[in-house]
Formats: C-alpha cells, structure tokens, sequence
DNA sequence: CCGGCTCGATTGACAATCCAGTCAACACTC
DNA sequence: GAGTGTTGACTGGATTGTCAATCGAGCCGG
C-alpha cells in the first residue's frame, strides 16, 4: 500500500523538482530534468506522481502546511503579540537562508500559479491569511493592537511586506545575508507593522 | 521606419495578450490564441514582436513605466508625505480596477518571469523601490518619518502589502469594490504603514 | 540453504501531441 | 511597380505520458 511504502524515492523526487524548479522555472523545467537530478528514470516520476502539475502541488502542499502549523504554534505561544509577528517574520526570513530554493519555489512559483492550479491551493493559500487575521484579532483584543483598522488588510499587509523582502531576496534586488541580519530585519518589518514609519 | 508606424496593430496584439495572459497565464496562452483575440492572422505577431516573451516583455516595460511615471509625479507635488503614499497606493489598487486583466498580467507573471527570462526586468523592477526609497528619504529628512528605519526595507514593505491584497483580489481572496472601497482601503494601509497598528 | 515464484519498483524508448516560429504568397496603398 | 502589411499552412523541435520489459527483494516450499 501507498502509505507503508518508503518514503525514500518520493522525497527524493520532491527534493529534486525544488532544485530544478528554482532553477529554471517550473515552465522551463522539464520531467526528464527532474529524473536526472534525482537520479533515477523517467517513468518513474509517474509511478510516484500524476504529472509534473503534482510534483508542484505537492511541494506547496507538504511544506504550506508546515508553515500554517508555525502560525499556529506562534499564535498560541505564551509570547508578546509583537513577538508573535516577528517569529513568524523571522522563521519565513530564515527560512529563505535555509532553504532558498524551496522558498523561490513557493514565492515564484507557487504563489503566482495558484489562479491556475488547482482551486484547493488557494483555500490553502488563504488559510495564512485567516490564521494571521485570527491573530491580529487577538491582538484587539487584549489591547495590544488598535481595534480601528480591518485585521484583514492588515494580515495581507503584513505578509505582502514578508513576501515581496523576499521577492527581492530572490530576485537579488535585496541582499541576503546571515541569520542576525535576518532577526534585524524581521524586528524592522514588525516594527514598521506595529509602530508605523511616522514620526511621533 | 518603425516608429512612423500605425501603432493601432502593435496595441492590438498587446491588448490582446493582456486579455489572453490574465486568462489563462503566460505559459497556458499560445501565440495564436492572442492572434486569434486580436482578429489577426498568427503570424502578424511575428511581424510586431520577435516572439512570445518579447509581447509579454513589451507589455511590462510600457506600463511599468507608466507606474514608475506616476511615483515620481507624486514625489514632487506639493502634498505631505501621508498624501503621498495613498495617492501611490490608491493608484495602484484604482489601476486594478480600471484595468483588473493588465494588474492581473504584471502581478502575476512579470515578477516571476523576471528571473527567468533572457531580458530581464530586474532593473526596471527595482527602480520603483529606488523610486519609492528616495520618497521615504525625503520624508524622513523633512521630519515627517523617523529616521532610524532602513528606508529600503521600508519601501519594499509598502508596496509588498499593496501588491498581495492585489493578488487577493485577482485570487478572489479579498472583495474588490468599487471606488470608494479603494480610496478607503489605500487610506487603511497607509495608515498601518505610518501609524502602525500597535495601540498607542 | 537454494531455487522458483510473485509482486512492486524501476527503466527508458517511443508515439502522440502541442506549439512556436518560418516564409512564400498574396493584398493593399501610393 | 515598389514597398509594406498580412496571411496561415507547414515544419521541426520539444515534451509529456505510456507501457512492455526488466530488475530486485521477499516469501515459500522442498
């Protein structure tokens, strides 16, 4: 059965489609660039996978969730709201420096496919943006945060600021550099999110 | 000469691409499919453009332009900073309700494209940041803005929460409106952006 | 222990499909 | 007639997905 099955080959197969989709461009990548970077053979993509469309959505589908489980961890943290905003600006920054070619996939690739793929992706897409609404919310509500302003524009603000420092992480209209930088500039993102740029 | 041409063929072809692009993506849409929404036989294209990517190239670098335009029209008037960035702002969120198929086409195939295409947008990209990093120079050099918040990320934080409530509203995650919705959503976001949400 | 069998994993050549780009021929205007 | 604009059938290349054949591991019986 598929579920006792070693998982070995998959993962495989899933680790190498990240590496050649960050590199070419999910367009530009071909089936047969995956098999030969997993080293293995063609056909056996399909024994693992419907098309190369799965491979992708597998990708985004393992690892969202992951990053939904952080929002959710951190949301439930003993930790100040303010804190709460910068792990998760933080674990998304750090996890470009741990993982660049998974997050080029996600930000590049995923992101601006959702329309066209499959519409499961963008519930799953958008349950970011509920969870971090849920969270500013509870900000309100123990008065940390102003009540005044929609949590969900302000959700879409914060991680449309994550997204495109990100963006430009990739594109390297941005240089990135080591984890310190990383924690500075997550505590600049919440800082500006939280106190605003204007001068008081 | 090219340039005394009648440009009503070469609008057509782009009109026709945004529509054909914004429908079913970059990759999806055949060169013929835009020819055949532009009424014109395939290989006119051909005759307008050196190949595919070069109407999508094309389509960037003319309207990009327009932004970048538009930026530096607001950088010199004579309206205070706050004015400023909500007139970008609504701008940019009234371009897509003036043009959703255009917004639709730069957000969600000119970024991604950017690193992979021969002629790469990187720079012409990476001049609104310059752009929008020189206003937020200039207000914190009137007083306006604190000076002591990297000016880079900064801008890349401003127009990465105007471009993913965009991409909400082009993957129907958020409710796009009517006019007044915009003027009042560009008003939100700005003030996140310089108030902070944080409760004083 | 060994050999045979079964079944799942693996292989990669190949057929079918798709689509970009070409270009000779035609149409139109001055 | 010359020059520019337009046409769309066709070619060739690229790629996906298929599938028959092979391989390898594990099990069972002698």
């Amino acid at each position: 059965m598929a579920q006792s099955q070693p998982i070995d080959k998959r993962t495989l197969i899933l680790d190498a489609a990240i590496k050649v989709f960050a590199k070419n461009g999910y367009h530009r990548s071909r089936v047969s660039d995956i098999a030969e970077e997993a080293g293995i053979a063609y056909g056996l993509v399909y024994h693992y996978f419907k098309n190369k469309e799965e491979v992708l959505s597998s990708i985004f589908r393992e690892r969202w969730s992951a990053f939904l489980d952080v929002i959710r961890l951190y949301r439930e943290a003993p930790i100040t709201t303010r804190e709460k905003f910068t792990s998760i600006c933080f674990y998304l920054l750090n996890s470009y420096n741990l993982r660049p070619e998974l997050m080029e996939v996600l930000i590049l690739e995923i992101a601006r496919s959702s329309k066209f793929l499959q519409d499961s992706h963008i519930e799953e897409f958008n349950e970011a943006f509920r969870l971090l609404e849920g969270m500013i919310r509870d900000g309100q509500a123990c008065g940390d945060l102003r009540a005044d302003v929609d949590p969900s524009l302000s959700a879409y603000s914060f991680l449309g600021a994550i997204e495109l420092i990100l963006t430009g992480y990739v594109l390297n209209t941005l240089k990135a550099r080591d984890v310190k930088t990383y924690q500075k500039v997550a505590e600049t993102v919440v800082d500006v999110f939280i106190d605003g740029l204007g001068k008081r």
